[in-house]
DNA sequence: TAATCCCTTACGGATATCTGTAAGGGATTA
DNA sequence: TAATCCCTTACAGATATCCGTAAGGGATTA
């Protein structure tokens, strides 16, 4: 088993919660807790300089502002910090966040090893995840695999890019200009006006307004 | 000190933290713990009937749906049920909800005492809020106070219903039609136009994409 | 009573949206 | 090569939005 843990969660209880678990329930024997991201990259930066690395980094995603100024701000930027120090660290996402789009980059683009949604069942769940992924197998909550398989529409990047700019106020003619700016193709006004169109019909929303209250309370943006 | 305490929480690591915390750091003799709004009820209500009543609840607000079908939902309908059999029943809710537009109602209608914001110092102050509450007194995360002074923009019944008609995909004109069909007043499309314009500067909006994605992100709509 | 303020409403002009049509280009297929 | 499909783009017209101006009416105040 693992000798050597860092968990990077925010909220207190939930933090005590994991380290209880982890030292009664897999008796590990250097576990280290973080509220920040930073600091969490911080300590993990030194254990390795020492020659004494974690093995597991179990992080949430979402982390609140608080009076420190941060430089790391959510679990996806630790998880690269960590990874830039450490390409070979495993990582196990400890998130509420439940929906196939946001998990599966996780996976694809960085690479984690586990990623467990919070629930009823989280606490199990991530100590099966720690088993499993100490034998070099990845593991997802058994939820996120079942929602995943309702037909749901997926937005890509591309998409996520519009609407979340149309969600911040930009118009259309704003969007196509900034495309251009990044050298993102396709970008013109037209194109931009026929992917939303195109996703009114994928998710039966009247007009733009619509769109994007549906998506938003979706959790989707 | 409290001596039979119900905590209502459904992720599991968190509730498991707040129950070490609370053994271990105020000797609580009975704590028990829910997943679910309804199986906390029925032990609230079980203990009561047989005269061993609970003397604390601390319950979160917001609990997933499970595969069990759910009558109570929320943090709210927990907390009017078990007032409708003790309406002594001390009440502390601990959740990451931090607007008091949405904290200030607990206390005025549904008259809790005390309110814990989750984060990185959340546990510390639920053990500080079971003190305060036991002596009597309310407690509320200092946080929350100091939010509470920024005075937040208050939307009144009709600028809700037209933001969430607006959310809904009707149009202005649509919007004027249906309130001038329930004599609605006022109701032209010039005075919904100069509301939701207004609304644009009390929230720094550009647009109503804008508008309406703030507010659903708020969790005001 | 007269002055003032605020809310409602109408109207108009500049933009933005939504939708349909059509042209051009790349990829695939026959 | 030719036919086909799909994606991108331009364009145009009907609506809808955003925002300013101004008129009318009710309530408050001098």
């Amino acid at each position: 088993m693992f000798k050597k843990i860092l968990i990077a969660e925010d909220f207190q209880d939930t933090n005590k919660g994991i380290v209880n678990a982890l030292e009664n329930r897999l008796q590990i024997e250097d576990i280290q807790e973080e509220l920040y991201c930073d600091k969490a990259y911080n300590r993990f930066k030194v254990a390795f300089l020492n020659g004494e690395p974690y093995e597991l980094l179990i992080t949430d995603l979402s982390f609140k502002e608080g009076p420190v100024e941060r430089k790391l701000t959510s679990g996806q930027s630790l998880i690269n910090a960590v990874r830039s120090v450490d390409p070979s660290i495993r990582v196990i996402v400890n998130s509420m966040i439940d929906s196939p789009a946001d998990i599966n980059p996780l996976f694809t683009d960085q690479q984690i090893n586990g990623y467990v949604c919070k629930g009823r069942n989280g606490l199990n769940e991530l100590i099966t995840a720690i088993q499993e992924v100490h034998q070099n197998r990845t593991y997802v909550s058994p939820q996120i695999n079942l929602n995943s398989g309702n037909s749901v529409f997926e937005l890509d990047k591309y998409d996520l890019l519009i609407l979340q700019d149309l969600a911040e106020g930009f118009t259309k003619k704003e969007i196509s200009e900034k495309l251009k700016l990044q050298n993102i193709s396709p970008n013109s006004e037209s194109t931009i006006d026929k992917k939303v169109s195109r996703l009114f019909d994928a998710f039966g929303a009247k007009n733009t307004h619509h769109l994007i209250a549906k998506l938003i309370k979706q959790g989707r943006i």
